[in-house]
DNA sequence: TCGCATTATCTAGAAATAGAGATAATTTAC
DNA sequence: GTAAATTATCTCTATTTCTAGATAATGCGA
């Protein structure tokens, strides 16, 4: 019985999202790509064209290794850089034909094999713990912001 | 409105899970460690002397950073290696005396700034955000075992 | 308008992590 | 009791990710 509420939630979140990501990598890596490069082709498919720090935001790393991971997109001709017309510092992505046909194609099974990693939360509980997680990231990236 | 409730499951997950750990990060990185030797000298810290394939269970990382990770301890000298006496395979971990008192002095503070970091989520949604996450994680984990 | 802080991206190099597989010990099934 | 499967650890290598900082463009306030 932890009597450390606060902390028995980091080790619980980070336990699930340990075993939930295993499916996740497990699934994407059928498709011969990495995690990231997966969340960068889906964030464009999803979102249509973008500038890289909105992409970056999303996939949840830094912009030195967004900038890596595009790198490799589009030598493998999934993605093309863009210059951006009114902000010349930014770059824009966007989905080549042949990589909007891979996504389009994995992303269904993708998200079937998460939908079943998740599957032992009824959906009631899981809009539960969507409201939760929610407010939990939320407020833990508002901390962040204001002690830096 | 994402309709799709398990796949936004998974992305405050995610999310949630990046910005917690991004404090655990910052508070690890004040003292010197990486998060994994963290997490090494604070099991043993807790639970005491352990094999490496128990500690490595608990870090949630894969045999080989394991064996990384408790070579630079062992090199600073904060935890020792010992052939486990009834098992020939296993490789028993403990903390030096060094290493004791490093994590007596850094746990406190660092179990603070994860309070701190959580604490967005008042305490009983906390108590409510534990049970559902325990039992994501352990879904997820058992699907995992099961679909090898 | 000018200077300063901020933002966007990228580079270089270091560190962390994973993957495949080797080795050796133990356990299991027959 | 023995062969096969499993488990524990480690090695070697490749990949991923981060940190620090450079560069350039933009926005903002005096």
């Amino acid at each position: 019985m932890p009597r450390d509420v606060p902390l028995h939630l980091w080790v619980v979140l980070a336990r699930a999202f340990d075993a939930v990501e295993r499916h996740s990598r497990a699934s994407i890596t059928r498709f011969g790509l990495g995690t990231t490069e997966f969340g960068v082709l889906e964030v464009l498919y999803h979102k249509g064209e973008l500038p890289v720090c909105e992409v970056q935001r999303r996939i949840l790393v830094e912009s030195s290794s967004t900038t890596y991971v595009v790198d490799k997109l589009v030598k493998r001709g999934l993605v093309r850089r863009r210059p951006d017309e009114t902000d010349r510092r930014s770059v824009r992505l966007d989905l080549t034909p042949a990589g909007r046909r891979l996504i389009q194609r994995i992303f269904p099974p993708h998200a079937q094999a998460m939908r079943r990693a998740v599957a032992a939360l009824p959906p009631r509980e899981q809009a539960q713990a969507i409201r939760l997680l929610r407010e939990l990231g939320l407020g833990a990236a508002r901390r962040l912001k204001e002690e830096i």
